[in-house]
DNA sequence: TCCGGAGTATAGTTATCACCTATGGAATTC
DNA sequence: GAATTCCATAGGTGATAACTATACTCCGGA
């Protein structure tokens, strides 16, 4: 059974004639002829009774043509669901940011995006760097926005921003007014710092250790914002994103001068999927 | 778009991998690859994103995939629904009867057929003749049985039976006692008929005029078995099909010698078209 | 009863295309 | 880094759907 010999006997039954059905199909009548009763062959049954002057569907046939009238309706229905996936611009996308970035960065991406496509269906979800890397693997999201380092094979990784480390002294402190410092220099320092599982509590331990400083944690929170108030009140000092800097009237922000002591944040995408063009979108938009 | 290629998207999406497909479709992997290919660039969209290890479907493979699965699945319906009709001992036939026929052959005809065919669905009609060739033509009924002449080209006949007439002649008619007689020996009795409209009648007529004999009509019905009553009374004398004898004791029936004086009865078909399995059962049966 | 017209089937040819085998190339595993 | 596992590409072949030309069948009119 063809598509093409389900059409001929449509067209048969419409127009009550070979002839004329060949005509509408744009093919010569030995052509559907020969398809009718190759179908008819396959199927083991006459479709029509051909008469001298016209042609009547058999019982067989009464039976067959909606199937075949359906079938050919559904195959243009899965042409235009297919068609729509492709072109649509109410798709939707799920985007996962890490905590440490998600209220400096997403604002910013996501106003322009919501004017831009304001039938897209964005979702964001705000993660740590584990659970996100697994909600891309099941697809439960698209896209992640996460920071270096990161050492999975499966995942694409787009580079967005590169950004200095801070660290962030009480205004009081012997080095508060420098213009910048290396870590070493804050060697036996205590430290507050994010709680583990956080990605960015990894990166300032990993710095502070190729500096040969181990630092000591004297407190640890979920966000910069607590530990930037700790920092003020004396408790320790801490290092900071440049993104997170606020500017609190007891701290002090001091660029490490250290090589290693930058944040990469990267979009990160299951290597090969392929996006609709919502997603493609919003790809584009936080790249540039 | 084609039967195939559906085939083939389905068990990529059942087995996950072109190799495992392409063994079950029982092709070579390369010709299904090309294959998808050929639809993905019908379609304008990827259906599969082919990663190192494994495949998996795109977002628009994930919207085609139920209706390709939906159209192999009505393909089927449609062949099942076919092989249903053409071997189906349920099917339907509808049987066109007249009324100087019915009573004596139907039973016969009917009886035979139910036993064999319990859960076929007989219907009868009993109507005059141009009734029922206007019904084989419009296909509410399939079958009829008439009674020759018959003049009607788009109608194939099939001879059942030819019987000679009788005359029907109260007791004591001079005549009562013949082994047979001719129409013309009838000449200027009164005759009682079947109504205008019954072929018999037309038979009957025909048959005398052809002896030479006007008859002249003294009391018309729609049976024979108020005819035969009439002439028992002594109103006038009648004309019989054999089959109609039924030994009222105060009526004769004679044979009628004229080569001319027999009816045939046919079954009456529209030429060229075809029979499912009970039709063709019922025509076999009132030919034996 | 024969002819013409309308309609479908058959014959023979051509071109397309699905299939095959062999091989290339990418990703993953040992 | 060699072996393995996939999918894609290349080139050749056979099946088949398309075409043109023609035969056959039915039907209405002369």
């Amino acid at each position: 059974m063809e598509f093409h010999q389900l059409r001929y006997v449509c067209a048969i039954a419409e127009t009550g004639s070979f002839s004329r059905a060949a005509e509408r199909c744009q093919v010569a009548q030995p052509s559907l002829s020969q398809q009718v009763l190759k179908l008819e062959d396959d199927l083991g049954a006459k479709l029509f009774d051909r008469l001298g002057r016209s042609v009547r569907l058999t019982e067989a046939g009464r039976a067959f043509v909606p199937h075949a009238r359906s079938i050919l309706n559904q195959m243009e229905a899965a042409r235009a669901t297919v068609a729509d996936k492709s072109a649509d611009v109410r798709g939707s996308v799920a985007v996962g940011v890490i905590p440490t970035i998600a209220p400096f960065l997403m604002p910013r991406y996501t106003a322009g995006f919501a004017k831009r496509y304001p039938e897209a269906n964005l979702r964001i979800v705000e993660e740590m760097t584990p659970v996100l890397v697994e909600s891309l693997r099941n697809l439960s999201i698209d896209i992640a926005v996460l920071a270096l380092p990161l050492r999975h094979k499966d995942l694409e990784l787009i580079p967005l921003h590169t950004e200095p480390l801070f660290a962030v002294l009480p205004k009081d402190h012997p080095r508060a007014g420098a213009k910048s410092l290396s870590l070493k220099e804050l060697r036996g320092e205590s430290f507050v710092m994010l709680r583990d599982g956080h990605c960015f509590r990894d990166l300032s331990i990993a710095a502070c250790t190729h500096a040969h400083v181990t630092p000591r944690i004297a407190f640890e929170s979920g966000q910069f914002s607590s530990l930037i108030g700790m920092v003020a009140a004396g408790v320790g000092i801490s290092l900071l994103p440049e993104m997170a800097i606020d500017r609190n009237p007891g701290c002090r922000y001091i660029r490490v001068s250290d090589a290693r002591a930058t944040r990469t944040v990267v979009a990160a995408v299951l290597r090969g999927r392929s996006f609709n063009r919502i997603q493609q979108a919003f790809l584009a938009g936080i790249q540039k």
